[in-house]
DNA sequence: GTCTATACGACGATAGAC
DNA sequence: GTCTATCGTCGTATAGAC
């Protein structure tokens, strides 16, 4: 259902000028990276630019919104370890783009920011979603139950986002080592001691 | 030892400069806190500020190392969970100190930011405190011993980092849970199944 | 060494013409 | 829908008073 008018070649442009945004941001990082560049890149005035969103804020909120969705296509409902573990390998493969997240995240503890609605929306899904994975290995008998399973995402989550800082400083931190580990630790077989 | 001649008035208006800009982005945040209202706030000029530091990110970055030298002070050599519960009490009452750190650590990704020696040597300190921490334990047969204490530090302060993403999004958020949770997940007391 | 005044270039944002 | 022109503010740089 093709869409009628000028709004075709509008919302094609729209997508050109946030993959362009992705492509600058994740190879020169968030710091240093300005609206003109990315308007040059897509033979564009800044104003030309700023007709499509509210503010630079507003492009970057939508930019992680793409990254998001793009993630969500590619691998469908995989909250498994090795799920994770593939969104890890990408993100080690781009530090712009951790840095792009963490940043806007701080950004984001101000309910005002654009993408504040985003990660408050985000946290609660991911922690559902590897919640429900991890309920179905308690009920395969597969783990440990004496921590609810809503309890354990939070901290899963918690894990993979602050490795990322440490890898942030250090390239050579292994981001999957505490990932193992925890699953590790929370699995039922012999290994203590 | 005091110090002699002019070098003591300006250490002091040096320090000055800091807590005013602690004060700052504590309370306003690090986005949108400028230069000029820290110097405003010393009943000084904006050059006449940056007569005391390289550039903002300098300035940032003392006032982290500043952080870091009070809170060592005040809590010695605490690298129990306790210890870290303190820690995290206090940033929970300073949301904007707590974004400041993530977004300097961002910023720090790039080696020539003025942050990234400070970011580097504090994560290998961390680590290797909070590892001594868990050997004692360890040794105390108090505790699994199946993964090395140097890579659950590294797990331990990814979890505090984490949890205090999740928790610039969500106030509502327990960040002492998941530190308590891990903690129980190496205890070797009963409690599994 | 400490500090003010002034100016510069770049940023994000906006007004209004076409 | 896209432009030129302009705005206010930012961090920064330099000259020079004391």
């Amino acid at each position: 259902m093709a869409k009628r008018g000028p709004y075709e070649k509008g919302e094609a442009k729209r997508g050109e000028i946030l993959h362009a945004a992705l492509e600058i941001f994740a190879t020169e990082g968030y710091r240093g990276t300005s609206l003109r560049k990315v308007a040059a890149k897509c033979n564009l005035s800044l104003p030309g630019l700023m007709h499509y969103f509210d503010s630079k804020e507003d492009l970057l909120t939508q930019v992680l919104r793409m990254r998001d969705e793009t993630a969500r296509l590619r691998q469908q409902e995989r909250t498994d370890p090795d799920g994770y573990r593939e969104v890890i390998r990408e993100g080690a493969r781009t530090p712009g783009l951790v840095e792009l997240f963490v940043s806007m995240t701080a950004a984001a503890s101000d309910p005002a920011h654009p993408a504040h609605a985003l990660f408050a929306e985000r946290y609660p899904m991911l922690r559902e979603r590897v919640a429900v994975y991890l309920r179905e290995r308690m009920e395969q008998g597969a783990m440990r139950t004496d921590i609810p399973p809503e309890r354990l995402a939070a901290l899963l989550i918690a894990v993979a986002d602050g490795i990322q800082l440490q890898w942030l400083i250090d390239r050579s931190t292994d981001m999957e080592q505490p990932i193992d580990d925890v699953m590790s630790l929370l699995s039922l077989e012999p290994g203590e001691r």
